[in-house]
DNA sequence: TAGGGCCTGGACAACGTTGTCAGGCTCGGG
DNA sequence: CCCGAGCCTGACAACGTTGTCCAGGCCCTA
């Protein structure tokens, strides 16, 4: 009979347990348990003879049946849009961190925006038994998640809030942002200005939309629809939205981008415009300073809100938290150039 | 006794299982197993009430067993170095969509670039019993992983290669793409061209600092020492570098920026600096063609290497793959302006 | 109507670990 | 010299699921 070759090792592969380890070390199976688990009771002797059989075996424990024994998986998972977009790089990475601290695993998954697709993602983590949830919600209604925060699941929603349940929401000040932003375009002398925007049945789009609004009125400044862009974030879209704004009977001096991928394709249309626009986008994107002008966002801290969710969840695991909450986070008006040109008519 | 309510529920909180459904439904265990896994051999009527019990009840499979019991796991680990790097994000989300496709969980973690903590990670995964692993190597030894490998776990390393290991590697061909980013600021007539890149204990770094002296000997360019930068990407080392460069007595006319983070720091010292400098940067980054010039790069392709590397893992937990291979992928020279500025003395 | 085959449903063991508990050993004091 | 206390150690059940196997009921055919 030939000697195991790597290849049926790698086809067959059946890894050593606790059993395995006890036999060859002459030992009783609880006494590997107690090696592994460090813990006391274990005369330095035997523990010699055991780290031996397991180091000779290559043995590494079984979570999954630690798991099924124990209750517990220290492991919690991350439902968010999508990894590739760079706002979410930092949250998910300060999640990760806080989740270390806490010496627990990170799970995640994107749901591309997909009501659908952020239920199956959560409800196989959920049937993965992790300990928590932060969850980027993609649809509006959660009530899916009831039996799992009844079962004791910990949950908060980060960015946008959780519908028709009572969870731990983490959120920016979408609203006040946006209003500070179009103010200070307000400050700096225009009248005329655009908003370009996510579809208003993502919270944070209508949220932005709505301190739009808000800062326009408090300056008394009606509002033209041929102002306002509200849809699909497309690069094609925004463009064609853009450049209708700017170049319309009543066109716009300024542009409020209502977020990163927004801020981005406006910026290139304006590159390609004569006249000058001032620009003030909703997050902060990479080189923004190093562009001519500088562009002015209002930038959320996305791995501060990742923190604190985080932080949340482990406070309900701990039990030290009962009360579902809703916490806002500032944003910041950051000026680099855009947002402070004047109205060019 | 009062009812529950949802603080004990939170604390206490124990699921059902099958054994609660299957009492409830007035059926079997292994009946329930049977309708939760859609196998055949139920009637139409006791599915119903087995569903029914299921949705009163808010059951839901436990995984854990699960994986006990079945041996897979259904999710695959990936390690990477930061999450919030934007190169990550691309690679990171390609891998989960090919996992996605073969109906596996994504488990991730940071190594922070620290090869103790790529290890802990990898054998937590390990523990986990996720059925592969994608690994984006920190540290340069990875005997660890042998028993991990001769058990069936299928790995892949991803754009380093592994220590002292036979694993599949996906590459970036770093050494040709380097090569090819110096030989055409070359071809536009520089001579005296910086290198400014990471520690060569770093595969990658090596490989394009090796692909810089390429490109040059090929040229009869003899490489001053004052030239060449190797250590930390930290800003303001990179700015220390690269101004010397600048100001030496033999001073640069180009720079090849060995990474992203270098460029990005590099750009900023050109901006201030008053003699325009040719610049060529490995790593794509966001808006480089919205700078004054662009930014040419060599780029790589981020999601390609995320997605042959994942797509090799699931051949190998097929099957159809036992060889282990080394891939390399090719990069591609983007111009945009600043790679073709001429010398100026 | 009896016998055979098919279909449905359930009892039971097993996966690898940990908690409980009891047994055996050693050592010191009476 | 005996007994009790204390320390190690191991046997056993249990976690929740799935695979195996068998029993019983039904229908169809001879």
């Amino acid at each position: 009979m030939p000697q195991t070759n790597l290849r049926s090792a790698r086809r067959y592969g059946t890894r050593p347990t606790m059993k395995d380890v006890a036999a060859r070390a002459g030992v009783g199976l609880k006494t590997v348990s107690r090696v592994v688990n460090g813990e006391p009771g274990v005369t330095p002797e035997t523990e010699r003879r055991v780290q031996e059989a397991i180091d000779a075996l290559g043995f590494r424990r079984n979570d999954s049946a630690r798991v099924l024994r124990k209750g517990r998986t220290a492991s919690i998972g991350l439902v968010l849009e999508d990894l590739a977009d760079p706002f979410y790089g930092p949250l998910s990475r300060s999640v990760e961190e806080v989740a270390r601290a806490h010496g627990a695993l990170l799970i995640n998954g994107s749901s591309a925006e997909d009501p659908d697709r952020e239920q199956e993602l959560v409800l196989a983590l959920c049937a993965r038994r992790v300990d928590g949830l932060v969850v980027i919600p993609a649809g509006d209604d959660h009530r899916y998640l009831e039996p799992e925060l009844k079962a004791g699941v910990a949950t908060v929603f980060v960015d946008r809030p959780a519908g028709h349940i009572d969870a731990d929401v983490v959120l920016s000040d979408n609203f006040g942002g946006a209003r500070d932003g179009v103010a200070h375009l307000i400050a700096h002398g225009h009248r005329r200005i655009g908003f370009i925007g996510d579809m208003p049945r993502i919270h944070t789009a209508a949220e932005r939309l709505r301190g739009y609004r808000a800062a326009m009125e408090d300056a008394g400044i009606p509002v033209a629809g041929s102002w306002m862009s509200l849809g699909a974030t497309d690069p094609e879209r925004v463009r064609r939205a853009a450049e209708e704004m700017l170049s319309g009977a009543d066109p716009v001096t300024a542009v409020f981008a209502g977020n990163n991928r927004v801020t981005v394709t406006v910026i290139r249309v304006l590159a390609e415009h004569a006249r000058p626009v001032a620009l003030v986008g909703f997050d902060d994107i990479e080189l923004a300073d190093l562009l001519q002008p500088g562009v002015t966002v209002v930038a959320q801290d996305a791995a501060a809100l990742g923190r604190t969710a985080a932080e949340r969840l482990f406070r309900q695991l701990d039990g030290t938290l009962v009360t579902p909450e809703r916490i806002e986070l500032p944003t910041r008006l950051i000026s680099r150039g855009s947002g402070e040109l004047p109205p060019a008519d």
